[in-house]
DNA sequence: GACCATACGGAACGCGCGCCCCGTTTTGCA
DNA sequence: TGCAAAACGGGGCGCGCGTTCCGTATGGTC
């Protein structure tokens, strides 16, 4: 139990202090090459891929991270991270529209670029499956609400659907994009679902 | 090649006429449990349990489909046809807007039932990804198409969408009402969408 | 420069599962 | 009723992959 530097809080906070250099420098390419393999291949890489890019051997790897699945958890956190990041800088822009719809694209634009980003977004909604990064799809759905609230509050999005519907309408667009990939241009589907989110012209 | 009745034309007729009397019915006990153990798990389920479910060894489940996919594709074809034949009888109906909106619905509920069927209408899509029953997508998004141009000409659905745009969506809702699955009535993501392909008031 | 804790690497283990093999049973025809 | 062909069943093989183990190399300290 204090044997893994991955469980305490002091994981977050950036390099893990107090460790031999070498095991600083491998932990970062583990990370690295995970980041990479994960994006392109999703959960389903074999571990011993990850561990030959990394440049280190299958041991390190367990070393460092107690599971396969920690693993991904810690990659998805710093993506995850991203996005919310992502969310709060637009909250304080000027046009809270356009603000959500383009977070709403950029959020659907990168899990299409990252499989991991697709498979983890798909499983944090269902109810008791796996919900790996505990609190970090809160925070993302957090970040999702604040600018879905400022959009209704401007007008842009109508004022019946909540973050529920719009996580769940995001997770959507991502399977339409995927399912669309080379046959239409990007963000083709996301336009077309988005419209669904905006007000009516008349009633 | 001559030993599996799987591959040659003789299969789809019905019950494949010249065969001893108990391959018939272990036939039909394996396409039924892997109906029903394919619909709850999908692909991934262990062949050795749809043989313990159907009271069959392993070995005559190979007797009578060459591959594990084999199997699965039997199953989806059957599913894919029942689909067809529902989009070919709206498709004689008054209402065409109505027939399409509701077929469209149905299709996705029957996607929430069987977890096959949601794995093939994904996989599907993809352009080089294994497409296992050919020609069964096709009719499928033939029978779609129909119905479509049929909506279209009543002025139901608005005409800048294609058939390809709809079968995304159409999978787009079926990841989406598996987001909600209990937090939200069925259909409650597809009315959402579909607001999407309703033509807008003004323009 | 020497020493020991720390970290490394990759061989090895266990497990799940698709698929095959072959001794045994069943079927249907003569 | 007898017999050959057809079908059965389930044990077993091979493989991929997550995880562990341990002999070896390395880094930081005195």
């Amino acid at each position: 139990m204090a044997k893994q530097p991955a469980s305490p809080s002091a994981d977050a906070p950036g390099k893990t202090p107090s460790m031999r250099a070498d095991a600083r420098r491998n932990r970062a390419r583990v990370l690295a090459a995970a980041q990479e393999a994960f994006a392109a291949e999703g959960l389903s890489v074999p571990l011993d891929e990850i561990a030959r890019r990394a440049g280190v051997g299958a041991g390190t790897v367990y070393r460092h991270f107690p599971t396969k699945e920690a693993l991904f958890e810690a990659v998805i956190a710093e993506r995850m991270a991203k996005l919310v990041d992502d969310a709060q800088t637009r909250a304080g822009g000027e046009d809270p529209g356009a603000a959500f719809f383009e977070f709403f694209a950029e959020t659907v634009e990168r899990a299409m670029l990252n499989k991991d980003l697709c498979e983890a977004l798909e499983a944090g909604g269902g109810p008791k499956l796996k919900e790996p990064p505990a609190g970090t799809h809160q925070a993302f759905t957090d970040g999702l609400g604040e600018l879905l609230a400022r959009a209704q509050g401007a007008g842009a999005v109508r004022d019946d659907v909540d973050v529920v519907d719009v996580r769940a309408l995001l997770v959507g667009c991502v399977s339409m994009e995927r399912q669309v990939r080379d046959v239409r241009p990007h963000g083709h589907m996301v336009a077309l679902a988005c419209d669904s989110l905006r007000p009516r012209r008349a009633e």
